[in-house]
DNA sequence: GGCGCAACCACT
DNA sequence: AGTGGTTGCGCC
């Protein structure tokens, strides 16, 4: 079995190969060391909303075949500060030195502050002793650098300490790694400080200038209770002076918000240089390079939408503070505005919001009373709960009513995960085998389901081609020609038979292609978990063989059967021949299950079989206007389709992988063992194939004939023979454009799909009779394509010519409307 | 070739 | 939501 692991932040996942449905987590964890380079310590893996704990298995989880985990890097654990790498800059040793503590000193100290973390106030008075150097102070009210994106937020200082801390040490050196944008991004004039510009040029190159060598405590106003340390490179002054657009110069560093996913709509602020403005009267623009992300990237040619919000650099060391804005009030800066949370009410406070309101009222008061669930993240106020929560909650996860829907499923972090119901009563649960299983494709699940056509459609699936084939019978489910699993017919005892599976498990079922014999289900003894057993008692008429009897067009009889009055009457059922026919039938496929189209049942009756119990049979006839598969016309027609056989996602990549760790064992067992040079020709020859060996085959092109009773239908179709002509004229670029072709001619100007119970007008334009119905409802009488006047009261007949046409090249499209 | 495991469906 | 029916695929 192969998975796909996503990192959180990464849009393209990693397909995770060779494991079983009982592989472990911690050997998942394993496994991922080598495509992310992160230890098994640091990974938080995450699947449907469950935090994946060592000890369990992919099964635990109901993780199944190309499923999606994703995998949160762990912030990396502190380090004593003995340990940090010793590529302390010079001002920070300098710093150390003035402080003349040691090393023992700094990391003993540290330790007790890391006992006691609750002491803030008493630790805040201690770093008031600290010796002059670092350029903040507490409450000093700062913009504070994002590690990531690189946006400048709101931030102030709670707490400074000496030295730094392993997280600022590494995310320097990151930097340092990089090099930043101070020589590859700019002139180097830019940043001269002689100038005496000041405000600008200062901070400019204080921002990639070494730190103060102090690590900042600070919290983001947005988060006040989430606390980050920094360095003084990674803070700033709160900018407060705004800038007039007039003022503002090409090569000037200011501050302006920019959104570098979706650039034209509100983001965060960033650092900017302004590369190009144009100021007139009717039009103000602004062009700058951005400079994003943790190693400040400039982004070049960005446009800045909001030319009214521009921000100058303060220089360090003239931040106001709390106390200044308390000493006098007008010192207060206003806000700044950025990228809206919510998406659907664009934060506007005064509006009721489902999504980052209250999900029960909507309402966005009582923060504080608001709580949100751990698997969905949607908010709840506790009093809108019902039953209503007294208080927040204690406990660190909190599931919502939606996903509260089964407690005994729902795990927290670090506990057991508990076996569902339906587990406990599976074969694993009291299996003492140590057999692996869930490696191949016998128990992977479903991963898409058919859902164009309800299950209980009759008829061709709207897009599958006669023709077509799967290699398991899991995908024949997953593309909705036969639903279930294992079972040979598809139906409802009530209703009928919608698909039906040969597969050679009655030998006297003759197949003659064209017409076939099939036995019904039951009437053996499979206890014991067999595959196949000798009839043990007599079949009934009831469940599914009950069902396909019902498609024959006779009334039911369950004692002595039918035979169809016109057999063509019968309800249709979709033929899928499965590769292990072949022991009987020549009309099977060599590999895997073959879609060959609609069948009707002619009649059925009950007979003795060999065993001497009775057994329900049918006789089944084609009746499909495409030809089927086996014939001339309907092999040339898949060759021309492209079709080739469907393996699951992944499947081939899988098995290519498989062969190449086999053909690495065997190489190194050969430099093993000398004696063992010789390999036996078959496997070496398996081995020596690349990769290519399991790519589907690539189609040929080749000029299409159309059908000589499909010719004679386009024939008739006179109002149509303009497009037919143009349709024909591509036949030479095979089938396939062909009907591509025939899809762009004849779609439907309203509906923009391919004209459903067609109306040919009188202006030669083809329209859904659905789509003219509901045109006439809006009083519109005309063409939806020329325009061309309608009679108020016209005769809307459909076009059964080319319905007939349309449904040939395009079987079942008109059941998905 | 047998059997281990579980899939999916219909029906109640 | 639980039960029964039916075997596909893969390992031994």
């Amino acid at each position: 079995m192969w998975i796909q692991v996503r990192l959180m932040s990464e849009r393209k996942p990693v397909t995770i190969n060779n494991l079983s449905k009982l592989s472990k987590v911690e050997t998942l964890r394993k496994r991922l060391v080598q495509s992310f380079n992160v230890e098994p310590e640091n990974q938080r893996l995450f699947f449907r909303g469950k935090q994946m704990e060592d000890g369990h298995t992919l099964f635990d989880y109901d993780v199944g075949l190309n499923d999606i985990i994703q995998l949160l890097v762990r912030q990396v654990t502190p380090k004593k500060v003995k340990e940090i790498d010793t590529s302390i800059t010079e001002s920070e040793e300098c710093f150390t030195n003035e402080i003349s503590l040691s090393d023992d000193e700094v990391s003993s100290d540290k330790e007790n502050k890391e006992k006691l973390p609750k002491q803030t106030d008493e630790e805040s008075a201690d770093s008031q002793y600290l010796p002059p150097g670092h350029i903040y102070k507490i409450g000093d009210i700062i913009d504070a650098r994002d590690v990531s994106m690189g946006g400048w937020f709101e931030a102030k200082i709670k707490k400074i300490e000496h030295g730094h801390d392993p997280e600022i040490q590494e995310r320097l050196g990151a930097k340092k790694a990089q090099g930043n944008y101070l020589t590859n991004g700019l002139e180097a004039n830019d940043f001269d400080t002689s100038s005496g510009e000041g405000l600008e040029d200062a901070s400019w190159k204080l921002d990639f200038g070494e730190p103060d060598g102090f690590t900042y405590h600070i919290y983001l106003e947005e988060y006040p209770s989430d606390i980050l340390k920094v360095s003084s490179s990674e803070i700033k002054p709160r900018a407060r002076t705004l800038l007039r657009f007039e003022d503002i110069t090409v090569g000037q560093h200011i501050m302006a918000n920019y959104n570098y996913e979706d650039p034209d709509t509100r983001g965060f602020w960033y650092d900017c240089v302004v590369t190009d403005k144009r100021d007139e009267r009717t039009k103000k623009e602004l062009k700058a390079t951005v400079y994003v992300g943790n190693c400040l990237t400039p982004i070049h040619n960005c446009r800045i939408l909001f030319v009214k919000e521009l921000f100058g650099i303060e220089v360090p060391g003239t931040q106001i503070t709390e106390e200044d804005i308390r000493a006098d009030p007008t010192n207060n800066i206003e806000t700044r505005k950025i990228q809206p949370h919510c998406d659907h009410c664009n934060d506007n406070p005064r509006r009721k919001c489902k999504h980052c309101g209250c999900s029960v009222c909507s309402e966005k008061k009582d923060p504080e009373k608001t709580i949100l669930c751990d698997e969905c993240d949607d908010p709840f106020h506790i009093y809108c709960l019902n039953p209503p929560l007294e208080k927040v909650p204690e406990e660190d996860e909190w599931y919502c009513p939606g996903c509260k829907n089964d407690e005994t499923s729902i795990v927290r972090v670090g506990e057991k995960l508990k076996i569902n119901k339906k587990k406990a009563k599976m074969a694993s649960a009291t299996s003492t085998s140590n057999r692996d299983w869930g490696k191949g494709m016998a128990c992977v699940g479903r991963s898409k389901i058919c859902t164009i056509v309800p299950s209980t459609h009759y008829g061709p699936i709207p897009g599958v081609q006669v023709g077509t084939l799967w290699k398991f019978r899991v995908q024949v489910s997953e593309a909705g020609v036969h639903r279930p699993h294992v079972a040979g017919i598809h139906g409802r005892e009530d209703d009928g038979a919608y698909s039906i599976v040969l597969s050679g498990g009655y030998e006297d079922d003759n197949d003659d292609g064209e017409e076939f014999f099939y036995t019904g289900s039951g009437g053996r003894d499979l206890s014991g978990n067999k595959r196949t057993a000798e009839q043990s008692c007599d079949q009934t008429l009831t469940r599914m063989n009950k069902a396909l009897a019902k498609n024959c067009n006779a009334p039911l009889d369950t004692v002595k059967g039918a035979v169809a009055k016109d057999w063509k009457g019968g309800k249709p059922v979709r033929v899928v021949r499965n590769c292990k026919l072949r022991k009987h039938s020549t009309y099977a496929p060599e590999e895997g299950n073959r879609y060959d189209g609609i069948y009707k049942v002619v009649m059925y009756w009950p007979e003795k079989g060999k065993s001497g119990y009775l057994v329900w049979r049918y006789l089944i006839r084609r009746d499909d206007p495409v030809p089927a598969p086996w014939t001339k016309a309907g092999s040339l027609r898949c060759e021309q389709l492209g079709l080739v056989m469907q393996y699951p996602e992944g499947y081939l990549e899988s098995l290519a992988e498989k062969d190449k760790a086999e053909e690495d064992e065997s190489s190194s067992q050969k430099k093993g063992k000398k004696r063992k040079a010789v390999d036996s020709p078959s496997k070496k020859s398996s081995s020596s194939h690349p990769v290519s060996k399991y790519r589907a085959k690539k189609m040929t092109k080749v000029d299409y004939k159309i059908e000589a009773n499909i010719q004679k239908l386009i024939d008739e179709d006179l109002l149509n023979q303009r497009l037919w002509k143009t349709a024909a004229s591509h036949t030479i670029y095979g089938y396939k454009a062909f009907l591509e072709k025939i899809e762009e001619l004849f779609l439907c100007t309203c509906c923009q799909d391919v004209v459903c119970k067609p109306v040919t007008l009188e202006c030669t334009h083809n329209i859904c009779k659905f789509c003219l119905q509901r045109s006439f409802k809006a009083e519109v009488y005309s063409c939806p394509s020329c325009r061309a006047e309608l009679d108020k009261d016209m005769k809307m007949e459909i076009n059964e010519t080319l319905s007939e046409i349309l449904n040939s090249f395009f079987p079942g499209y008109e059941s998905g409307r």
